[in-house]
Parts: structure tokens; C-alpha cells; sequence
DNA sequence: TGTCGTTCTATACATGTGTTTTAATCAGCT
DNA sequence: AGCTGATTAAAACACATGTATAGAACGACA
């Protein structure tokens, strides 16, 4: 087609790339798959993002992106609540994306990136990872009357974090240790009150305390 | 050399093969790679395992083992103590293993495969994390008095691995953002402390509650 | 209509990889 | 010494993969 790039063929790549690196991870993705896939030619991927890699940027750039914007909705629809429910309702969206069928896909790809670090990983840190942590940082100054730089907020959010993060891989094994199981949105919403509950309690004990050291 | 295996090389195979896989993962290693590191010939890994993924079957599996080993002993040598220090005792031990220098490649490799699923899947799951996971269970237990399947104790089993396992990627997520922090063992334990105040806290307030569901 | 720039296709190239094969080496045994 | 079985070595094979190249298709514009 023409001139001023229509990107057709462009944004089909980076769907089917996005899918793919997901799915499978970086190494375990070939090129090829990824043309079949979104129905273009071997060489189309050198074209239009020049490597494999710039391609894969490209995805993550995208992912980190999203996965930022649902973590500050998540907070923000419940901005006029109580810093409390806004940390409930964090926790919520967070578990129904780690053990919900739709969108995992998202936190699968950072996890990859975590767990084996490509030259995309500055993105996900600087897009992704630091907006929310700041975030939840400033939750739970509010809460606990903390300013949002002391080392107690600041490992607090990282205990919060991890509560969460851990079910995107529990959910895995969770499977495997017992096949049956149902990951019914009630069970989700069950997990994510006993998070808050057990968090919150942790939160203010930890806030009594004298602090001890500095980030 | 001779007769009923003297198996010299085939160990040498093993300890470069975990050195490795652990370090770029199993995609990411050849077979080359991991003969040259033991100062064996590339047909070394088919003849004493079959398959690259026999050999890597194999880490695993010892991997595994030592993982849960580390984890019984930081549990069993306080075994005298209080539930409480039991506790406390654990999160220390996880944390030095994930944070400090020595190791670490152990959970390194444990990750990886969390992530990004082989064959030897559940190899992990069925000596490292499952044994684990019930004396975990056992020792909340131990601490709140409900019984070690109830859904809550479960739970915060859970909570406690999360925030443990969260400083694994957290690390390199940390050096990243502030490249000229220091991991000092001060560090280390300012950090233990903080999530074993606060998983306590968490416990306390989570096993005064209904129960609402099960596992 | 003919030229131009953009996009797409087909094909080839170079390389890295897991694995196989065939022969050499060597310790123990008769 | 000669045989036997296990282990190691060198070379080759088969194949997948990332990338480069050369040209075709096609719309826009003069």
C-alpha cells in the first residue's frame, strides 16, 4: 500500500509478537512464527522494527504501558474512598489479572522479563514497575501518616506487591498440585480479602514501630 | 577410564550445567557452552544423559532437593524455639539466600522455571515447593491453633513465600533503580525483621476471623 | 504514462544448535 | 597379550533461526 505508511501489516505484528513473546518468552519465539502468525513475510519483521529485539522492545514498551494504566485505574476509581477500600480495590484487580482467565497474558510477559532479564528490562522498571511503586507508596503514607519515602511505607508496598505478584506464578502450580481445582471468582475474591485483611493488620503494626534504616 | 562408571565427567557435566542453566536459563545455554565449562567433548552430555533435557532433568531435580534442604534445616534448627522464632528464623534464611551474594542461583534457576515452564516442571513442585509448603503450614498452625488445612492458614503460608520470594527479581529490580545501594547483611536483616513483624501482625488478625471458604 | 518511494515477497546466506556416527582410548580380566 | 566393555574424541549431519538482498507490486504524483 502507500506513502505516509499505513502500518497495517505493522500493528498485526506487534499483536501476533505481543501473543507470542507471551506465550512462549523471547528465545522460544522465532521470527517465522511470529510472520505466520500475523500473516506477513519472513522479512517483515526486519522491515518495520529492524531486529527481532527492536520488536520486542516494541511489545514491551506496549505491555509496560498497560500494565501501568490498569494498576492507576485500579486506584483511581476509588479515589473519593477511603485509602483503605482503594488498597482493597488495588488488591482485587491485581489477583483477578494474576488468576483470571483474560489479560494474564500481560503480567506473564513481565514475569519472563523479571525472572530473565533481555535489554528490554529498563522499560518495564521505568514504565511500569516505578509509577506504581511511587503509587503505593503515597496509599499507604496516607494510611499509616508515614511520609511515603520511610523505609517501613516503602517495604510495606513491596510486601503488598509481592502478596499479589506471587499468585500469577501460584496460579501454576496451584494447578498442578491439584488439577480439579476451580479458580472461581469468588475463590479470587476470597484470596484478595484475606490479602488486605492480613496486610493491613501487618501495615499498622509495622508503622508502631521505631524506624530502624534507610532505603 | 573404566569398568562400573567412575562418573568423574558425568559430575563435572552437572556442576557446569547448574552453573550455567541456572545463570542464562535453559534456552539460553548449549550444549557447547556447558561441555567446554566442564572440559568435556560435546557428545559428553548425550552419552551420560541422552537428551540436553535429560541433563537439565537432572539440575533440576538436585536443584530442588538442595532447596528444600536449606529450608528444613533453617526451620529445624530452632526447632526448640518458639513458632514465633521458627518464623522468624525462616524468613531470615529465605532472604539471605535470595539477597545476598552466595546461592542464589539456586532460586535463580527456580524462578526461570516458575516463569517459563519446562518438562522438568514438576520435579520443583513435587520436591521443593510441596514439602515446603506443608511445613510452612504446619508451623502457622503451630502459631494460631487452627488446623494446618484450614483454607486461612493456607493463605498465609502463602503471603509469607510471596514476600520472601518477592526480593529474588526484587533484587535485580533494585540495583537497577538505585545502582549504588549497598546489600549489607545490616540490610538484609532490617528487612527480615520488618516482614516477619509483619506477617505476625497478619497471622494474628487473620486467624481471629471466619472462616469463609476452602481450598 | 512514467517515475518515485513505500511496502511486501521470495529466496538465499551464514551461523548456531542438538544430535549421531565412527573410531580411538583405556582399565580390568583371562 | 588379547579381548571386552565402558568412556572419550573428532567430525559430520540435519535443521532451525535471524538476517540480508534483490526485485515485484502498488498507490501517488507529475
Amino acid at each position: 500500500m502507500a506513502v505516509l505508511g499505513d502500518q497495517e501489516t505493522r500493528q498485526r505484528l506487534l499483536a501476533a509478537a505481543a501473543k507470542l513473546f507471551a506465550e512462549r518468552g523471547f528465545k522460544n519465539t522465532s521470527v517465522r512464527d511470529i510472520c505466520a502468525e500475523a500473516g506477513a513475510n519472513v522479512a517483515a519483521v526486519n522491515y518495520h522494527f529492524r531486529d527481532k529485539l527492536g520488536l520486542y522492545k516494541e511489545v514491551v514498551g506496549m505491555v509496560a504501558d498497560a500494565m501501568d494504566q490498569g494498576k492507576r485505574e485500579a486506584m483511581e476509581v476509588t479515589e473519593r474512598a477511603s485509602a483503605e477500600d482503594q488498597l482493597r480495590s488495588y488488591i482485587l484487580h491485581f489477583l483477578r489479572r494474576c488468576l483470571g482467565e483474560e489479560k494474564s497474558w500481560i503480567d506473564d510477559l513481565i514475569s519472563r522479563e523479571l525472572a530473565e532479564p533481555t535489554p528490554a528490562f529498563d522499560l518495564i522498571v521505568q514504565r511500569g514497575i516505578a509509577p506504581n511503586a511511587f503509587r503505593l507508596g503515597k496509599l499507604i503514607s496516607n494510611l499509616t501518616g508515614l511520609p511515603a519515602e520511610d523505609y517501613r511505607v516503602q517495604l510495606c508496598g513491596a510486601s503488598i506487591q509481592a502478596q499479589c505478584v506471587f499468585y500469577r506464578s501460584g496460579k501454576t502450580v496451584m494447578k498442578h498440585m491439584n488439577p480439579s481445582l476451580e479458580i472461581t471468582p469468588e475463590l479470587i475474591e476470597g484470596i484478595a480479602r484475606q490479602i488486605a485483611d492480613f496486610s493491613l493488620a501487618g501495615i499498622r503494626a509495622v508503622a508502631q514501630q521505631q524506624a530502624e534504616g534507610k532505603l
